[in-house]
DNA sequence: CGCCTCATTGACCTAGTTCAATTTGGGTGG
DNA sequence: CCACCCAAATTGAACTAGGTCAATGAGGCG
């Protein structure tokens, strides 16, 4: 729900009261997408921007022959589509892999939102850069990574955004994907996803069961992915 | 210089007098980068923003191995590292690949300017957020593409990009990139990448040849390359 | 129980890599 | 103007990561 955000925004910037209940006030009822809908279209103009408040979510384009391109993988706490405020329209779409509990924002109320607390504008700024971060080091994992490496590097990643609003147990954590969404996210066939997968579990690095990723040890999957958590700006910085 | 900057906002959101006197007199005097240089350094605290006003440079990322992933090619009239405003630090480096002529703006220049003039915090995050998309489509093509259609969608971008700062010549431009940068850019070799130059040119589409790319068929080139032009977000959003 | 999606595996194929040699062309010093 | 140099381009031959095709297995659920 909106805690989730807010706990996020607090991680990096301190939040008082007033401006916690500004944002509480500015979110709408909650909407629940099935699993499989497309929430927002490619193209389409947009005058609301949708919060993850639970399941699973993913950017992505559609080709002319019918593949798809996933782009980022979106969980709680996520503004999926914030970037949609600045830009008005997308240049993909956002299609909730399992069900989908978004809490909606309209545009103009993020910029009253705005106008009476201009910090807000850098904080918003700052979430949306952070989605540009990570596909900065998603375009290292395609041009540069092979195999078993990307997909530990997503798995790394995938864990420390889900430790941070408390979606990990442990080394373990819910990841519903297929692994033809895998291989649609990391530029591979399903096929090849499997035998990665399978590569993985042999190396005692990490197993993928039941939408379940289990890390044997963290510390030699980040090794082996030439993991560095900075990109994902998780550590507060000193305004 | 910074008219191209002006120019560019101009073609989206009309500026007043005012506003863009407000933007000349944040700009500093401009620092010229040799070729070659290391123009922001991958986890440094920045305090300054660049702007390009000549040359071309690069997004890139460092492997431990030595080797690079460029991420993104900039020419004349971007905002290099405007993100490093939200973000504070980034999480790549920022190369000239040609000597390159910079202007700086402080971030606290740029702090007052959003507060005296609010619509220019949408303004620059909407610059930011493009970049943003181009990293997605560059996913698309990592992810999906392969060789000379790979090629041909740079060819195409950089091609639009290029023409809406006037640095195109008809269908012919500049691009000072070896076949090796364009292999960092692109996942490939830089014997791959000579090879799909050769089929790109025996196809008649487009050659590159003494660092400038001649498109022989624009209308053939972008839909061999499946390209869209619309997540340059060149056209004018309707505010 | 039966169906349907997803996972798994094998056999073969291909886009792109690697390695290494050769050529080209622009720049520079004499 | 020429000789030389060096980075970049080009090409061939052999190799491999990952793709394709196709069959089989396994779990979840109405």
């Amino acid at each position: 729900m909106i805690e989730t955000l807010i706990a996020k925004i607090q991680q990096r910037s301190a939040l008082s009261e007033e401006e916690k209940e500004l944002l509480r006030s500015r979110m709408t009822e909650a909407v629940v997408y099935p699993a499989g809908s497309v929430m927002v279209t490619e193209g389409e103009r947009i005058r609301y921007s949708l919060l993850l408040a639970e399941g699973l979510a993913c950017r992505s384009k559609y080709m002319v022959d019918g593949a798809r391109q996933i782009m980022e993988f979106e969980i709680a706490g996520d503004f999926v589509d914030l970037h949609s405020y600045p830009l008005e329209r997308l240049d993909h779409s956002i299609t909730a892999i399992t069900d989908c509990r978004m809490i909606k924002f309209q545009h103009h109320d993020i910029s009253s939102l705005i106008e009476q607390h201009p910090r807000f504008a850098r904080i918003l700024w700052f979430m949306t850069m952070v989605d540009a971060s990570i596909h900065r080091e998603w375009l290292v994992s395609l041009g540069s990574r092979s195999g078993a490496h990307r997909v530990a590097h997503l798995f790394c990643e995938m864990f420390h955004r889900s430790r941070v609003v408390g979606l990990t147990d442990g080394l373990t954590y819910h990841f519903p994907v297929t692994q033809a969404d895998l291989g649609e996210a990391l530029g591979f066939t399903s096929v090849h996803v499997n035998r990665v997968l399978r590569e993985l579990r042999e190396r005692n690095l990490a197993t993928f069961q039941a939408k379940r990723v289990r890390i044997q040890n963290l510390e030699a999957l980040e090794e082996f992915a030439q993991f560095d958590p900075g990109y994902l700006y998780l550590q507060r910085n000193e305004h």
